[in-house]
RNA sequence: GGAAGUUUAGCUCAGCUGGGAGAGCAUCUGCCUUACAAGCAGAGGGUCAUAGGUUCGAGCCCUAUAACUUCCACCA
């Protein structure tokens, strides 16, 4: 083993190792399975640290009930992000000076294949480098054929029940991207723009109402002007004319509750084409749609002279024209809200068009109760919040997309007008048996198929194996932005068709920020490469970092220096390794219960066994930040710090008895450390693993750690510990170097027969050049400690402080006194000893007792 | 406008059903001790955001308040 942890010089042969020996892959078998699908991410997209952090959760799960024995799946996949990549393509024909109707469907989707062959594999290939044991031979794509096929049937389905409809509904549409786009991708910022104030003349000449508009250019779509009808202000005018200025036609003044009194001017214009609630209020007074914005964002013919002028930049000259006409009033500062594109970032405009839908209010109730029931649990419980607040408001979803990547919608017309969906490419209508058909020309939602995804990926619609055995899956580990569009649509799927919830636990991550806390976002630069961690600290480091003091649905903040500490961790643990490796040389393997132990032996034994337990139970409730830190301070605190530093004696001692239990115990340990810590950081591990006189294949199958189930584990080692650091304590209150040793006198009292068999160790461990027995106390200056009932000596000549001793046997007694005194008024306390636990008021009394015999000892010594 | 989260050492965060405040990094001191100087030993550093309440006992439970963050929402 090098001198070092050089991680670059194994983590791809031992993952390509893995791959060869297909450890990664599953079937169907009799063991009991333990299933996740990964969320897809973009199939052109890089690898970001959230899908590092996203990965390493699964893969931390996977490996850890692989190793538990479980059959374990996991399947990864990409989404064919239709909206981005269409738009990327659309660029690059625009750069050519194109159209993407200048090539036609065809072609372009053919380009679109083109692209995802070219780019689809650099994200793949960079999870890969993460460690992640997914069954890559089960790579699905939301855009494969049988996944297209789970589309179609699904469609299919939802159109002959009945809850699929096409309606007219004001859509927000990204007039830039050239498609409709869902309330999530509708991103609100805040904006600094002005608020109109436009007189609407009455026709009959008496007097005018003022309108207040952050949208002057939607006026030519106006069709009414509404007012609350119990406004005492306006009450009797309702039902009269208005004059629509720069149009001069007549629009009426309705009363609409909608309209709120005492807001504004009390008065709104109602625009049903580019507004959602304008578009209600029309409905109920049955006004005219009136559209005034072409879909690429321009006025249209009814804008009159402004025709062919974009919405945004007509907003001067319209006001220019209504100031001449004498109707603008006032223009204020304003601040509000308006849509973006979360693509382009160019401004959306709600747009009244006819779109396919989904009814949700029925389909959504099991997956309310689901959670409700507890047969799908979140992690942690309070984003169960978020989930159930969305569905208990549910709308209905909007599935069409106008662009041309992506699932096309399988619904045909003929040309005597009957509409049908069909699953395969029909020849004929069924109802009139017309061959002149045409399809629907939009395609789907790709949330549409990711809603699909833990049944689409197992072989859905076909009643398969793979189906019966994983499904459901385990476990969903994604962030919570995506809980409302995403994993509550895999829920009302999967109890729809597959009749059972599609996972059992939802695990949420949360978002990596960077060091400062912002969000990471490519115009800001302030992202981290996972890649770039990759190259210069390792995988592992990579991992690890990101688990370390995570806490499972909290953001967390990322820097590089996480990534330089977890390799220096790794570096630690590696260098212990390759010490006990270096001393087994002579090593014979025993059994553990067989060996003679010794107190360390013990110790460390139940040390681990309280570790194993813990990590146990967080892992259960998916603390892996628990986990991690708990298996670091073990590693370190513990094994590394104590163990093998007592063990160098063991080691390097005459007794071979000795010897050879220390050698098992170094090993025993060693191995339990390397498989706790294998899901976490699985390649260094592995490395290690393989290096071991005695061990499996490879450690990603051998089987997880248990306790060891010795008896007799109880042992009071800690004292011996405790004396160490006392001595070295009292050294350095006398500021001696560490490479100045002195001698040790103990005192010791047969009680502590621990201590006596510990003698050598304590004098290396606490910087002694030797040590004696003692029957009395020395003469010399010294340096005095107590510990149970003995005492030890640090002769120190003339540096011995007589003044400083007795100022640190004052602070002792002092000390001792608060803690008897904290005792007693405890004790007396009533309600301390009717009300707490017997177990708690017992070691209480068992403090008090101790405390006192040692104040009796300081103050006699 | 509605909802959720966060607030503990200089920094990043643990602290799981209430029973004497923890880790890592950073700082300071001393050490190249033959696994690791990417190391070892030691030290300093906290009214657990504020104010009340429940309790024998509160970082933890309850109620307000403040600051920050996020999600949702149609306000002209």
């Amino acid at each position: 083993m090098d001198k070092n942890y050089t991680p670059e010089l194994f983590e791809k042969e031992i993952y390509q190792n893995w791959l060869n020996k297909n450890y990664f892959t599953s079937n169907a078998d009799s063991r009991e399975h333990y299933s996740i699908v990964m969320p897809p991410p973009n199939v052109t997209g890089k690898a970001h640290v959230g899908h590092a952090l996203n990965n390493t959760i699964q893969d931390i799960l996977i490996r850890t009930k692989r190793m538990k024995g479980f059959n374990t799946l996991w399947i990864p996949g990409t989404d064919h992000a239709a909206i981005a990549t269409e738009e990327v393509l659309a660029r690059k024909l625009r750069h050519d000076g194109l159209k993407k109707e200048d090539v036609g469907r065809e072609k372009f989707l053919e380009m679109g294949w083109q692209w995802y062959k070219e780019y689809g594999n650099i994200i793949v290939d960079q999870l890969k480098n993460l460690g992640i044991s997914c069954d890559w031979s089960r790579l699905a794509f939301t855009m494969d054929e049988n996944l297209n096929k789970a589309v179609k049937h699904v469609f299919c389905q939802y159109f002959n029940e009945g809850l699929i409809y096409k309606g007219k509904r004001v859509v927000n549409y990204c007039p830039n991207c050239k498609t409709t786009i869902s309330d999530n991708e509708n991103v609100h910022i805040d904006q600094n723009t002005y608020l109109w104030y436009i007189k609407y003349p009455f026709a009959d000449g008496s007097g005018y109402v003022t309108v207040a508009t952050t949208r002057p250019e939607t006026l030519f779509g106006d069709t009414a002007v509404a007012v609350n009808p119990n406004d005492p202000k306006y009450k009797d005018k309702i039902g009269k004319d208005l004059i629509l200025p720069l149009v001069n036609k007549k629009i009426k003044l309705i009363g609409d509750e909608y309209c709120e009194m005492g807001f504004g001017t009390g008065a709104v214009k109602i625009t049903p084409a580019h507004d959602p609630n304008d578009y209600e209020v029309g409905l109920r007074h049955n006004l005219d749609v009136i559209v005034c914005i072409d879909d690429d964002g321009l006025l249209n013919e009814n804008a009159g002279q402004f025709e062919g002028i974009d919405r945004i930049k007509a907003r001067p000259m319209i006001e220019k024209a209504l100031e001449e006409g004498g109707y603008l009033v006032k223009k204020e500062k304003y601040k509000n809200q308006v849509g973006t594109c979360e693509r382009c970032h160019n401004f959306t405009e709600p747009k009244i068009s006819t779109q396919w839908f989904v009814k949700m209010k029925e389909l959504v109730k099991p997956a309310i109760e689901a959670v409700k029931k507890g047969e799908i649990k979140f992690h942690p419980k309070r984003y169960e919040k978020t989930y159930l607040n969305w569905l208990e408001n549910i709308q209905d979803w909007c599935i069409s997309r106008q662009i041309w990547l992506g699932h096309r919608i399988p619904v045909y017309t003929c040309e005597h007008g009957h509409m049908f969906a069909s699953e395969t490419e029909p020849c004929k209508c069924p109802q009139c048996g017309s061959e002149k058909l045409e399809q629907e020309q939009d395609v789907l939602d790709t949330w549409f198929s990711s809603a699909l995804w833990p049944f689409s990926t197992l072989g859905y619609p076909e009643k398969t194996e793979d189906l019966k055995y994983y499904y459901p899956t385990s476990a969903l580990v994604t962030g919570y932005d995506i809980i409302t569009f995403w994993v509550s649509k895999m829920v009302f799927s999967g109890l729809k068709f597959m009749g059972q919830v599609p996972f059992k636990d939802v695990v949420i991550n949360g978002i990596v920020r960077d060091s400062k806390g912002v969000k990471m976002a490519k115009h800001l630069g302030n992202g981290i490469d996972p890649m770039d961690m990759i190259a210069k600290y390792g995988a592992d480091a990579l991992r690890l970092s990101l688990i370390n003091g995570m806490s499972m649905g909290t953001d967390l903040k990322y820097g590089e220096d996480k990534a330089k500490e977890a390799k220096i961790f790794i570096n630690k643990l590696y260098n212990a390794s390759k010490f006990v490796l270096a001393n087994l040389q002579d090593f014979q393997k025993q059994d553990l219960n067989k060996l003679n132990l010794d107190e360390k032996d013990k110790w460390i034994i139940s040390e681990l066994d309280k570790l194993i337990k813990s990590v146990d139970k967080n892992m259960d409730r998916y603390a892996l930040g628990v986990c991690a830190s708990n298996l670091i301070e073990f590693t370190v605190l513990k094994f590394c710090d104590w163990y093998i530093e007592l063990a160098k004696i063991s080691l390097h001692g005459e007794d071979q008895n000795r010897k050879q239990t220390t050698q098992n115990v170094l090993l025993y340990v060693l191995t339990a450390i390397l498989k706790l810590f294998h899901p976490f950081i699985p390649f260094v591990t592995e490395y290690i693993y393989q290096e071991l006189p005695v061990h499996d294949e490879s450690i990603m199958i051998s089987s997880y750690p248990t306790k060891s189930n010795l008896k007799n584990l109880q042992n009071n080692f800690e004292v011996v510990i405790s004396l160490v650091r006392d001595i070295r304590n009292a050294r350095a209150k006398y500021n001696l170097p560490d490479n100045v040793k002195t001698s040790l006198l103990f005192k010791l009292s047969p009680n502590d027969k621990i201590i006596h068999n510990y003698l050598h160790e304590i004098c290396k461990l606490a910087f002694g050049s030797e040590y004696q027995l003692i029957e009395k106390q020395p003469e010399e200056n010294c340096v005095k400690l107590i510990t149970g009932d003995s005492q030890v000596f640090i002769p120190m000549g003339q540096i011995v402080d007589s003044e400083k001793e007795k100022e640190k046997k004052a602070q002792e007694i002092a000390k001792l006194n608060f803690e008897i005194e904290r005792s007693l008024k405890m004790l007396s306390n009533p309600g301390f000893t009717s009300k707490a636990p017997k177990d708690l008021i017992e070691k209480e009394k068992e403090k008090l007792e101790k405390n006192k015999t040692l104040l009796r000892k300081v103050m006699e010594s």
